[in-house]
DNA sequence: TTCCAGGGGTAGA
DNA sequence: TCTACCCATGGA
C-alpha cells in the first residue's frame, strides 16, 4: 500500500516535530527512517503493527506479523495520513514564515506538519500524562498504560487502549500500576465519559466547529488546563496559541534570551507576528532545528 | 533532604 | 481575575 505525500514532505522532520514518536505504541527506527504504530483492529481482541517509510516520493506501508485486507490497509493509510498531518494546508504558515530571516527555511523545506495519534482520545490521554512531570515519567506512564490495557498483536506489541478498556479499570489501578499519581482520577474520568458517549473527542477535529467551542470542551476535561488545552489545539490543527510549558520556556530562554528567564508576555510578544500560526512557529523555531 | 519536571484544581479574595 | 496551596511521581 502506497501513500502519496504533499510536496516537500519529510517523514523524518514530521516524526521529530515533537516528542510523540517516543510514546508507545509509536516506534521509530532512525537508521531505516521507519515509523511504526500498533493499531487496534476493528475485529475484537486484535491489533497489528504497521510501519511507514519513504518510497518513490511518497510512503509505503508495511505490515508486521499479520495480514491485512486491502480495505483494512486503506484504513491504516487514512489513519497515517491523519497522524502525519498530510491534509494540513500550510500555505498560510509558509507565507508567514517566508519573510522571517530565522524561519524562512521552514517554508523552503515545506515543514510544519506535526505527528499525532490516530485518535483525539489518545492524544488527550497522552497530553494529560505530560503535565507536571518529567518527560521520562510521561514515557513510562504511557508505556505502562499500553502494556497493561492495550490489545496484544500476537508478537508482544500492544495497541493503545480503547476508551472502554481504560474505563474498565479503577482509580487504584491507575495509581498503583500506571503510577499516574494524582492524574489517576482524571484519566479514569475522561475514559469513562468517552466510553459512555458523553464526550466525543473525535468531533473536535471537525473544522466547522468554532475554536472557542473546542477549547471549552477541552477545558471541561479534568486534568486539562491552559497548557494542555492549547497543546491539544495544535494537535487539532489550530495554532493560534503557544501552549507554553517548562520545555518551550527553557528552549526560548536559550534561543532568544541568552539563557536568562523572561516573562510569558515577552514570549507571546515575540511570536505575535505569526498571528494564527504562532503555535506552529514556536515549535519549529526552537524545537525543529536538528531532528 | 529539597527541588523541579513538557501543570491543574480548588478555595478565597 | 489573581493568588496560595495542594496534588503523586521520580530523578537530580
Amino acid at each position: 500500500m502506497y501513500l502519496k505525500t504533499p510536496e516537500g514532505f519529510s517523514l523524518e522532520r514530521t516524526v521529530h516535530s515533537h516528542g510523540w514518536y517516543q510514546l508507545a505504541p509509536f516506534g521509530y527506527d532512525a537508521e531505516k527512517r521507519e515509523l511504526s504504530y500498533v493499531f487496534q483492529r476493528a475485529a475484537a481482541h486484535s491489533s497489528l503493527k504497521i510501519s511507514v517509510a519513504g518510497y518513490r516520493g511518497g510512503l509505503r506501508l508495511k505490515t508486521h506479523g499479520g495480514v491485512a485486507s486491502r480495505d483494512e490497509l486503506g484504513r491504516f493509510a487514512e489513519l497515517f495520513s491523519r497522524m502525519l498531518s498530510l491534509g494540513q494546508d500550510l500555505r498560510g504558515f509558509h507565507d508567514r514564515v517566508r519573510l522571517d530571516n530565522r524561519l524562512a527555511s521552514i517554508a523552503l523545506r515545506g515543514e510544519g506538519r506535526m505527528l499525532r495519534s490516530p485518535t483525539v482520545f489518545e492524544d488527550t490521554v497522552k497530553t494529560i500524562c505530560t503535565t507536571n512531570c518529567s518527560w521520562a515519567l510521561t514515557k513510562s506512564m504511557v508505556s505502562r498504560l499500553v502494556s497493561a490495557l492495550g490489545q496484544e498483536d500476537g508478537r508482544g506489541s500492544r495497541a493503545f487502549p480503547t476508551p472502554e478498556a481504560m474505563a474498565s479499570a479503577d482509580a487504584g489501578f491507575y495509581r498503583d500500576e500506571i503510577r499516574a499519581g494524582y492524574r489517576s482520577e482524571y484519566l479514569l474520568e475522561f475514559a469513562e465519559s468517552v466510553a459512555a458517549g458523553e464526550l466525543h473527542p473525535e468531533s473536535w477535529l471537525d473544522p466547522s466547529v468554532p475554536s472557542d467551542t473546542i477549547r471549552k470542551n477541552l477545558l471541561s476535561v479534568k486534568g486539562v488546563g491552559k497548557y494542555a488545552s492549547e497543546s491539544m489545539m495544535k494537535l487539532l490543527g489550530r495554532f493560534d496559541s503557544l501552549a507554553l510549558d517548562s520545555y518551550l520556556r527553557s528552549e526560548f530562554y536559550k534561543t532568544h534570551n541568552k539563557g536568562r528567564p523572561c516573562s510569558d508576555e515577552r514570549i507571546e510578544e515575540h511570536y505575535d507576528r505569526f498571528g494564527d500560526w504562532k503555535g506552529l512557529a514556536i515549535w519549529f523555531d526552537i524545537c525543529g532545528e536538528d531532528p
